[in-house]
DNA sequence: GCATTATTAACCTAAATGGGTTAATATTGG
DNA sequence: CCAATATTAACCCATTTAGGTTAATAATGC
């Protein structure tokens, strides 16, 4: 669950694709290189950088190697950008609840008092 | 909105640092490197990757730069995350639908087709 | 056992990144 | 104009990454 690990990998739009792809079922790498025309290698590589996130699990079965998508690290990535946008989600929830609470009330009276208010966070 | 830049932008604790500061409201250059001990130089290019993402907006008074955070882009990142979210949020969704019917109905009745039963995706 | 297939490991190279140091530029205050 | 301040630009260097090619390992089918 490391957020650098998990930020880096999802930062490639090989591995993005790869993701996509396994994000409908599990596949073997050679499965996962087909679309693309870059080496095996490079994907094995890819894949590695993804495990080292734990976006992809692998599980093992004779010669072949199944991967399957974890999207379980990207909760931590979402909720770390959900808590830098709530400044402005909740600035913009307030200007929605202003607006509907000035559709009750005089819009005219509360404009004196309106540029100068500063919200303070709780 | 160049979803490799986003990502590569945020994937660097400094960077998320910066951003974590910025998001409590402007600052100049040398009030973010402040709270670091790298020179400014260093926190200079982190802000370049920053703005190449356009994450942090610049604003020019002077010979004072003052920084602005802009969630904007994080907007596609969560997007895109969610969207492969959807796989399993779906399925919880469906699950937490499922206990609240078989609450309204006999739970005993649903039983039987409860295994076999295929959601289709719309 | 042996050839085939799937996958990784070991190297190599080019490019990007993160850090530093030392100019260079631009603006302000006297 | 001059000194001080804020910021960037130009280099240098070490590390990482993405890609490649060519072994090496491991399992399968005969």
């Amino acid at each position: 669950m490391n957020l650098d690990h998990t930020l880096i990998a999802l930062a490639d739009p090989t591995r993005r694709a790869i993701l996509q792809r396994l994000s409908r079922g599990e596949a073997r790498v050679t499965e996962l290189a087909a679309p693309f025309d870059i080496s095996l290698n490079s994907v094995s590589k890819h894949i590695r950088i993804l495990e080292r996130a734990e976006l992809v699990r692998r599980r093992v079965s004779g010669r072949e190697h199944f991967l399957t998508f974890n999207p379980a690290p990207m909760e931590s990535a979402v909720e770390w950008m959900e808590r830098h946008r709530i400044f402005w989600t909740e600035r913009l929830d307030a200007l929605e609840a202003a607006l509907r609470a000035e559709d009750a009330v005089a819009a005219a009276k509360e404009k004196s008092t309106h540029s100068s208010s500063r919200r303070s966070k709780k």
